[in-house]
DNA sequence: GTCACTCTATGACTCTTAGTCAGTATACGC
DNA sequence: GCGTATACTGACTAAGAGTCATAGAGTGAC
C-alpha cells in the first residue's frame, strides 16, 4: 500500500517525463486494484464471504492469485474495503436525510434519518450482510489496522449526524435527556437492534413481525421515550 | 445422535441384565459426550471459536479426533450445543426474574427482566460471545438442523416470558401498544441492540458510553415510549 | 538497438485444519 | 473360548489461505 517512489530519486533531468510515467503507473495500479475490488464485490455479494475463495476472486478479476495478495494483505482486508464502500454510501444517505440546510423540525429530521437508515439496509442488503459479517471480532486480527481505523472514522462520521439531530431535538424540547451522545447511542442501538434481530432468519421467526412495522414502532417508541 | 437399540431386539430371556448393560452403555456414551463438550467449552471460552481446532478439543477431552466426530457432526454443531447450554441458563434466569407467582406490578417485572438479561451477559460473557458468533448465517449450513430447531425452541421459550410481562403491562395500562408480540419485539430488539453495540470494541468506542448507563437509559426509554 | 534494472504478475508450493475411514481393541452374549 | 457389535483411533484426504522463486514487460541510459 505504501508505494515505493524510488524512481523519483533518480537525478533531476527530464523530470517531467519521469513524473508522467510514474503517475501513469500509479493510475494503472489503482485500476488493477479497482478491478480486484470489483470482482470481489461481485462474488462476495453473490455467494457470501465464507463460500468465496481467494482463487474465485482472482479468476473473476482475471488475475493470478498472487496478484490479489499484491494489492491486499488478507481476504478479510478485501472485505473491509468493501465495508468502507458501504459505510461511505450510508453516511452519504444520512447526510442527505438530515440535511441541516433545510428548515425541518427535530421530529421530522429524526424520522428522516431513521428511515434513511432503514432504506439503506433494505436497498443494500449485501453491504449490510458484509457489515454484519465484519462485526464479529474474528476479523480484527486479520485486517490491516489502518483499514480498521478507517472503519472507525467513517462510523464516527455517521453518528455525528445523528448527534446533531439529537442536539436540535434538545433545543426544541423534543428530547429531555441531558447527554446527547447517550441519546444518540440509544437511537442507534434501538434502530440497529431491530435490523440485527430481523436480519437473522432464526430471530425473525421468533419475533414474527415484519421489518417495516417493527422498525416504525421502534422509531416512535424511542423518540417518544427520549422525550420522557 | 439416534442411538441404535438393536440389542433390545434379541429374544427375551434375561431381559433385565440386557437392559442393564444397554443402559450402562448409554450412560457411558452420555458421559463421553459430556467430556467432549466440557473440553470444548473450556478451549472455546478460553481462545474463541476460530482459534480452536478440533484437534485441540480432542486433546483436551483426551480422546482421538475421530471420537469427537463420533459424537458431533461438525465443529459448528459442538458450538451449537454450547449455545443451547447458554440459552438454557438465560431462560432459567428470565424465569426467575419474571416469576409470575410473585405479586409485582408490571413495571417492576419488566425492569427485573431487563436487568436479568443484562446480568446474564455480564456474568456469562463467553456464552454471549458464542451466541453472537453463532448468529451469522455461516453456521446455518454447517449445523445439524435438529439442533438449529432446538435453538429456535429455546429462544421462543425466552421471549414468551417477556410477552407475558408485556401482557400484564397492557392490563395495568403501562403499555398501550396493541400487539403484545410487537411490543415484546421492540423491548428485545432495543435491549439486545445495546448489548450488540457495546460488545463490539469498535462500536463501543463510537458510542463512548458505558454499558450499564446506556442499558439503563434504554430500559427507561422503551418502557416509557411503549406507554405512549 | 540493446543492456541493466525495476516493477508487476504468476501459479506451483507450503501449511493448516476440517472431516473421513480402514483398521484395531474391547465388551458382550452365547 | 468364539463370533459379533460397538467404540475408538490417528493416518489420510481435500480444500483453501497465504508465500515466493521465477518470468516477463517496460523504462531509461548510452
Amino acid at each position: 500500500m505504501t508505494r515505493g517512489v524510488s524512481c523519483m530519486t533518480q537525478s533531476g533531468n527530464s523530470n517531467g517525463q519521469l513524473r508522467g510515467t510514474a503517475s501513469r503507473r500509479e493510475r494503472e495500479r489503482a485500476q488493477r486494484r479497482d478491478d480486484i475490488l470489483r470482482a470481489a464485490r461481485e462474488v462476495f455479494f453473490q455467494r457470501g464471504f465464507h463460500a468465496v475463495t481467494v482463487d474465485d476472486i482472482a479468476v473473476a478479476a482475471e488475475v493470478g492469485k498472487g496478484t490479489v495478495y499484491l494489492y491486499f494483505n488478507t481476504k478479510e482486508t478485501i472485505l473491509a474495503h468493501l465495508l468502507l464502500e458501504g459505510l461511505d454510501r450510508l453516511v452519504a444517505d444520512l447526510k442527505i436525510a438530515y440535511a441541516f440546510d433545510e428548515a425541518w423540525d427535530a421530529h421530522t429530521r429524526l424520522h428522516r434519518g431513521a428511515i434513511a437508515y432503514l432504506k439503506f439496509f433494505q436497498n443494500n442488503p449485501e453491504y449490510y450482510r458484509l457489515i454484519m459479517a465484519f462485526d464479529r471480532g474474528q476479523f480484527q486480527a486479520a485486517i490491516d489496522p489502518a483499514v480498521y481505523q478507517e472503519v472507525l472514522t467513517r462510523s464516527l462520521d455517521g453518528i455525528e449526524w445523528l448527534e446533531r439531530a439529537v442536539k436540535q431535538a434538545q433545543v426544541e424540547g423534543l428530547i429531555t435527556i441531558e447527554n446527547p451522545r447517550e441519546a444518540a447511542g440509544v437511537l442507534w442501538a434501538g434502530l440497529n437492534g431491530v435490523l440485527v434481530l430481523l436480519s437473522h432468519p432464526l430471530r425473525a421467526e421468533i419475533v414474527a413481525t415484519d421489518l417495516d412495522s417493527l422498525y416504525g414502532t421502534m422509531t416512535e417508541v424511542l423518540i417518544s421515550g427520549l422525550g420522557k
